[in-house]
DNA sequence: TTCACTTCTTGCCATATGACAAGATTAGTT
DNA sequence: AACTAATCTTGTCATATGGCAAGAAGTGAA
């Protein structure tokens, strides 16, 4: 079998996780390119993931709209981050969330019944995305610890030092929701940090 | 094998969640009753989680110590409800959280390995088990949005609303931090609302 | 280029919440 | 009962952030 250049991202994306060539070359080929065109949708609300998305280019929010109507940004994704909804992946819970591209992306794509064949069959492969599972746990429990205990300047702070490609990319008004604020809000504190 | 009495709990927690009676026979035996006093831990930060508990009776928090040094309770947990720290458990993490004793409590207490062998080999403890999981995936989700969306009256309300044993029984500066405000606003809400 | 549309900035004012400190109330202990 | 400590309330004032609207800047399409 010979590599697939367009596997290139895959390829880079796994080799640090301890996966060896030989689980690679089982891995990879389960996985396909799809490309999104800027404002697609991944998933819809009400919907159940049937399958879910590593990012080689471009970015991607999930949303929700609160009760009040209001948008709300819940998570930013760019180049090398996985797109997945686990209650929904892994519990064939319906989403509560919008996952939207927000610029042309390239993507690659892995069926529910191939991951769930690799996560019970491969261990590295498991072991690696319970990894995942447990950093997109913490992100969401530090995220919020910080919107009770951090201003919305210090968050900003920390995502334009974290993130810095989402801020160049995402537009404000996204940026500011996920920051819990509003976009004139994040305008003036842009404002009082450039000075 | 006559039933233990003390397990009438147990057998109550259980009888909702479409386990059978035969399982409940394997199950119920690998918990054991322990107690805890007012101010005790049940687990420290950096600890690695070995076991987890149902609580009976009694209140628990989980709190954080933030980059400034400020106490936040992240969860209150009082009778049927689990204490699990998801991450610690599944994959030998180290906790980030503490979580400690409001009153006395009475717990019912299940090692990591007879969870874990019960996991893989009883459906039905399983299906529960991912249930109570992607409760709890949910309700974090839905208190970080709140956090953004609501303000602290809301939030208020609906915790009144839904737990108020919780907020008869636990101390105004834990559900203030749980909340994301301080007991001094905490107070003036409540005030607000009584009028 | 021109036009429409979205995004970003800014001004003005309102308000929710915080910080701090002093009392009032309650709970725990001897 | 008496004492101490913890908890809760309240006052005063400061400030972070929101709401709204207008204008500026940027983007995309014909």
């Amino acid at each position: 079998m010979t590599e697939n250049l367009d596997q290139h991202f895959l390829n880079k994306v796994f080799e640090a996780s301890g996966i060896t060539k030989e689980e690679l070359k089982v891995i990879i080929p389960k996985y396909k390119e799809i490309k999104f065109d800027k404002n697609d949708y991944l998933l819809k609300e009400g919907q159940v993931e049937k399958k879910y998305w590593f990012i080689e280019s471009g970015f991607v929010r999930s949303y929700v709209i609160d009760t009040k109507g209001n948008d709300i940004t819940f998570n930013l994704y760019s180049s090398k981050d996985v797109v997945i909804d686990y209650p929904s992946i892994f519990f064939f819970a319906p989403t509560r969330e919008n996952i939207q591209a927000l610029t042309d992306c390239v993507c690659w794509e892995i069926s529910l019944e191939s991951y769930q064949e690799m996560f019970s069959s491969i261990a590295s492969f498991r072991e690696q995305q319970k990894g995942l599972l447990v950093g997109s746990y913490f992100a969401l429990k530090q995220h919020s610890i910080s919107l009770i205990a951090d201003e919305a300047k210090d968050r900003y702070l920390r995502l334009l030092k974290e993130k810095p490609h989402i801020i160049q990319n995402v537009s404000l008004k996204h940026i500011a929701t996920f920051l819990g604020i509003t976009d004139t809000s994040l305008s003036r504190i842009r404002k009082e940090i450039s000075n």
